[in-house]
DNA sequence: ATGACTCCCAGTGGGAGA
């Protein structure tokens, strides 16, 4: 079982992108679960045929110009919620199903621009009630596969600057406290588990030739139910799209479990 | 360097992203 997860940042201009990337996985290793986020659009524009005609069952949340997730699917899904439950949010940031027996859930965290702005602010209560649904959502027998890009960065080992970037946005002590909150609901971060030690980014700046220089952030993550660890095989982050013309800013991020 | 790039909705500029 392969599950990925990727921030498009528009759907609408990466929809080629995606379904090269998805026809271009090795022959035995299909991307099972997609999860997209940043899609951009609202439900009636989204470009469901493209996927239907690949065969993939789709669900997907979106609105106009920010944010919108969805997921890409070979299996059915069931069970979906949009949003956080238990949570008003005027903003489409989440979408959950479950698939092969997993309770896959695709998120696009707030940004919170910086931590004094209503935004870090609204960063942290939003946070604070995903933890609370995932604590619950621990409870049910299904293992959980938390992935999308969470605007955080684990640790220092996820940052291109440590030092020039400390304690601003996506690496502040509040944002990596709400980070160690979710592992904590016997949660892995799959990525880090199979590489302890590896500077390795999942985004990179537009600006300042970011993606080649290498200064990047490492903040879209897989979190995995730790009754999984001894299926996980695999987890990379594929930079070979952030290379192509009119790239997403961010790469996608694959996990494969023995399932 | 209060920038840089890209997307969107707008409408010949501005907000947001990270």
């Amino acid at each position: 079982m392969k599950l990925a997860t990727w921030n498009v940042n528009s759907l609408n201009v990466r929809l080629p992108h995606v379904l090269e990337w998805l026809d271009g996985q090795p022959q035995d290793e299909a991307v099972d679960v997609l999860v997209l986020q940043e899609t951009k659009l609202t439900d009636d524009k989204f470009p469901a045929q493209a996927f239907i005609d690949k065969g993939y069952e789709i669900s997907f949340f979106g609105q106009k110009t920010y944010n919108g997730v969805a997921i890409i699917s070979k299996h059915p899904l069931s069970d979906i919620h949009k949003n956080i439950v238990g949570f008003e949010d005027d903003m489409a940031r989440v979408i959950s199903a479950k698939v092969l027996g997993v309770r896959v859930i695709g998120a696009y965290f707030p940004n919170g621009q910086s931590p004094e702005s209503d935004k870090f602010a609204y960063k942290m209560r939003w946070l604070d009630a995903l933890t609370l649904w995932v604590r619950e959502l621990s409870k049910q027998a299904e293992p959980l596969a938390l992935m999308g890009d969470f605007n955080i960065t684990w640790d220092d080992l996820d940052v291109w600057d440590p030092v020039e970037l400390a304690d601003t946005i996506h690496c502040t002590e509040q944002e990596r406290a709400h980070f160690k909150n979710l592992l904590d609901l016997e949660l892995f971060d799959a990525f880090r588990h199979l590489h302890p030690s590896e500077k390795k980014f999942s985004w990179w700046d537009y600006r300042e030739a970011a993606f080649r220089r290498n200064k990047g952030l490492r903040i879209d993550h897989i979190l995995l139910s730790k009754s999984l660890q001894h299926q996980v095989q695999a987890c990379e982050i594929d930079k070979e799209p952030r290379k192509k013309e009119r790239p997403s800013d961010h790469a996608p991020v694959w996990v494969k479990l023995q399932r």
